[in-house]
DNA sequence: GTACAGGCAGTAT
DNA sequence: ATACTGCCTGTA
């Protein structure tokens, strides 16, 4: 069963109808929603080259790619994980057991990384609604149309193909200064510089060293894709709101003060602190963190 | 007008 | 190490 949220963006589905034992839900975590539509019944994504549609049918729902690729939910979804497993480790924290509870199906999914890179990239110091447009601009210029169900939608552009464009061009898109650091990020993926298989196979402290070298990545970014798209499940990214939720729920973290901005330390020390105390899937209690704090914000996406 | 939005790099202490 | 600043662009 596939279950939509009043807000629009938050796109619940039912993972018992594919065949994973646990739990009964899994929601769209905040990287990849950037590109979700809601059109009818249906909820289209982009997914790299693919299109991703979730429909409901009867109770259950129904998942398709375009073009059609063995096991794409699986992946994408992450069917594979030990859900019971995961959940008992983060849940280890009462605070964090409490949302497990109160969102059932809250999931991460799994991106492809170019895409999760280039989206983290975009969001840097702007808002949700500027960073759809500028990466429906980025699809729109220079992925592929395919059309699905007689709509049209654009994939999502290779590292090469966005290495092709010109500064200029990315500015057009609405990018502004951040248009520098995607083609930075983009001639480091084409030139191997940057090699997401061998960064998936190291370690969290290799990869994210290797990942910090570019032009444009910094803590915040590279967390994000190594949680998201390079199997670090114990990657804790920190945004001002994960360090709300955690300043105002951790008492050992009280000590450490911050505005409206983080600092490096700031970073180090949160970050580091949360990997400790959550565990190896740290990644998904922030999930959790990140996910309540939203909504109790009563954040549209 | 001006403050602000889910960072980062460069420069100066 | 830490603090300060500029940066595109759109909205309130």
């Amino acid at each position: 069963m596939i279950k939509f949220n009043k807000d629009r963006r938050n796109c619940l589905v039912d993972l018992q109808s594919l065949h994973q034992s646990f739990d009964p839900i899994v929601s769209i975590n905040s990287g990849q929603v950037f590109l979700w539509e809601k059109h009818c019944d249906s909820w289209y994504g982009i997914h790299g080259e693919r299109i991703i549609r979730l429909t409901m049918v009867d109770g259950h729902i129904e998942f398709a790619s375009f073009p059609e690729e063995r096991s794409c939910d699986h992946k994408m979804f992450r069917l594979g994980d030990d859900a019971r497993s995961i959940f008992e480790q983060i849940s280890r924290d009462s605070y964090v057991r409490g949302l497990v509870k109160m969102y059932p199906g809250l999931r991460l999914m799994r991106q492809e990384p170019h895409q999760c890179l280039f989206s983290f990239m975009c969001a840097s110091n702007t808002n949700i609604p500027m960073i759809r447009r500028m990466l429906y601009n980025i699809t729109r210029k220079f992925g592929k149309p395919a059309k699905v169900d007689g709509m049209e939608f654009f994939t999502f552009p290779s590292a090469d193909d966005i290495n092709r464009a010109g500064i200029d061009e990315l500015r057009g898109c609405g990018l502004g200064y951040r248009a520098r650091s995607i083609k930075a990020a983009a001639i480091a993926i084409v030139s191997g510089q940057i090699d997401f298989n061998a960064l998936t196979r190291a370690s969290y402290a290799e990869a994210k060293k290797e990942l910090l070298q570019v032009y444009g990545i910094g803590n915040k970014i590279a967390d994000c894709v190594l949680l998201f798209s390079l199997e670090k499940l114990d990657a804790f990214p920190i945004d001002i709101w994960i360090a709300r939720a955690l300043a105002g729920h951790y008492k050992w973290l009280h000590e450490k003060k911050f505005g409206d901005k983080i600092t490096p330390g700031q970073y180090e020390y949160l970050s580091y602190s949360a990997r400790e105390y959550f565990g190896k899937y740290a990644g998904y209690a922030q999930q959790y963190l990140y996910y309540h704090m939203r909504q109790e914000a009563g954040k549209k996406w």
